[in-house]
DNA sequence: ATATGATGTGACCAGGTGGTCACGTGACCG
DNA sequence: CGGTCACGTGACCACCTGGTCACATCATAT
C-alpha cells in the first residue's frame, strides 16, 4: 500500500505519477522497470518517490490494484448469476468482457500479460499465487457443471480444457487487439462469435452440417 | 557465431559451458541471464568467455541454434509430404512432435517459450522476425488449403485460427509437461487426440446447438 | 634454451540498479 | 517573530551488469 503522503498529493500530481508508472510497467517487465526512469518522467525526486511508496513492489501492487478495479467494471451482469445460463453464454461473456477491456485499455491489459510472463520472477509468486489459480478453477467448475447439464460432451477432459480456455482468453484478446481493431465495435462480436462457434462445434465440416 | 577458440576447446569443457548456458537461459530471460553467473558456474574466467564468444548475444544465438537442430529431429516424416494428408492428420503430427520435444527436452522448450515472452526486448526482433512468422504463415497456408479441400468449414476465419492454433501449440505442450507427464507415453497420444477431437468437433454436445 | 603465438585470467571500467539520508524549503501556528 | 513539522531533494551507497585489457601461462617450433 502506498503511504499516506501519496494520497495527500494534489490530484494532478498523484495521477501523473500513476500514469507514468503504468506507462513504465506497460513497456517493461517488473524486473526491468526502473524507478529512476519513473521519477525522471514524473519529474519528482527519487527521495520523494520513497516517501510515497515503500518500494518498487509497493508501487507495482498499487498499479495492479487500480487495474483490477478497472477490470471489475467490465464483468458482465450475466456472470453474476452464472447458474441461470449455459456455459457457452457464460464463456461468450467472459471473452467479450476480456476483449473489451483489452481493447479499451491496451496498456492495462499489457501489464496483466507481462505479469503472467514473469512466471519465474519472485514477484510472480507473491502476486499470482493468491489470485490467479482462481481463473483456472472457475473454468474448471464451469466445465464440470456443463458436463453435468449435458451442455458439453460427457467425456470432456475438464482439467485440460479449463487450462486451454483460460489460456486462450489472452490469445484471443491479443489477436483482436493486434489484428482486428483497437476499439469496441461490431468486429468484436464477430470475432467472439467465431471463436464461440469453434468452441462448440470445432473446425471440422462433419459437424457443421448439423449447426449451419 | 562462437569464435574458433570455442570449437578448439576439449569436448568436455565445451559441452560444460554449453550445459551451463542452457541452464542459465532456461532459468532467466535473455536480459536477466548473467554472463557473470555463467562463467562462475562453468568455472572459467570472464576473459575466457569473451575469447569464445563475441558477446552475450553470440552465446544466446548459438544455444538457440543447438536447440533448433535438436527440434528438427522431431519433425515427423508426415510433415515432409504435407500434400498427401488432411489437415487434422498434419496438425496431429505438429502437436505430437511439439509435445514430444517439450517432454524430452523441457529445458530446451523452456528457452523457446522464454524467447517468445521477450517480445519487447531488442533481442526478440533480431531473432524472431526472421524465423517465427514462418509458423503462423505455415498454419495459414494449411488452413487455406483445408478450406479448399472441404476439410474444414468454408467460412473459417483462416487468419484468426492460424493464430489460435500456433499459440495453442505452446499451451498444449506446457499443459502436458506440467500436468500429465514429463516423458513420452500413451498419455501423450491421449492428450493430443483429445485436443484434435476438440479442434474437429468442438466441446458441444449435439443438442447444445439450440442455445445459440 | 629461446622465441613465438595462442589461450587463460581477474582486476577494472562505465553505467545501470533499488534504496537511503542529511539537509532544504515552506506553510502553518502560537 | 520563532518554532515545528510534513514534505521535497539529489548526492550518495552497495551492488550488479556486460565488456575490456594488460598481463601470466604454456605448448610448440626453432
Amino acid at each position: 500500500m502506498p503511504k499516506e503522503t501519496f494520497f495527500n498529493l494534489p490530484d494532478d500530481k498523484r495521477s501523473l505519477i500513476c500514469d507514468v508508472a503504468i506507462e513504465e510497467f506497460t513497456e517493461y517487465l517488473y524486473d526491468q522497470a526502473s524507478v529512476n526512469r519513473i521519477v525522471a518522467k514524473a519529474g519528482i525526486a527519487k527521495g520523494s518517490f520513497y516517501q510515497y511508496f515503500e518500494d518498487k513492489k509497493d508501487l507495482y501492487m498499487y498499479v495492479l490494484q487500480v487495474i483490477a478495479e478497472k477490470k471489475l467494471e467490465y464483468i458482465s451482469p450475466v456472470m453474476r448469476n452464472p447458474y441461470q445460463h449455459d456455459i457457452f453464454t457464460l464463456l461468450r461473456e467472459v471473452y467479450l468482457s476480456g476483449i473489451q477491456f483489452a481493447a479499451n485499455h491496451p496498456d492495462y491489459a499489457e501489464i496483466g500479460t507481462k505479469l503472467l510472463q514473469s512466471k519465474n520472477s519472485p514477484i510472480f509468486d507473491q502476486v499470482v499465487d493468491e489470485n490467479l489459480p482462481a481463473a483456472n478453477d472457475m473454468f474448471e467448475a464451469l466445465l464440470a457443471r456443463a458436463v453435468e447439464r449435458g451442455e458439453i460432451k460427457a467425456d470432456t477432459d475438464v482439467k485440460l480444457f479449463a487450462y486451454m480456455i483460460s489460456s486462450m482468453t489472452a490469445v484471443v484478446s491479443s489477436y483482436y487487439v493486434e489484428n482486428v481493431a483497437t476499439t469496441y465495435g461490431d468486429e468484436l462480436m464477430e470475432t467472439v462469435d467465431k471463436f464461440l462457434d469453434f468452441l462448440k462445434h470445432g473446425l471440422g465440416t462433419d459437424s457443421s452440417q448439423l449447426s449451419r
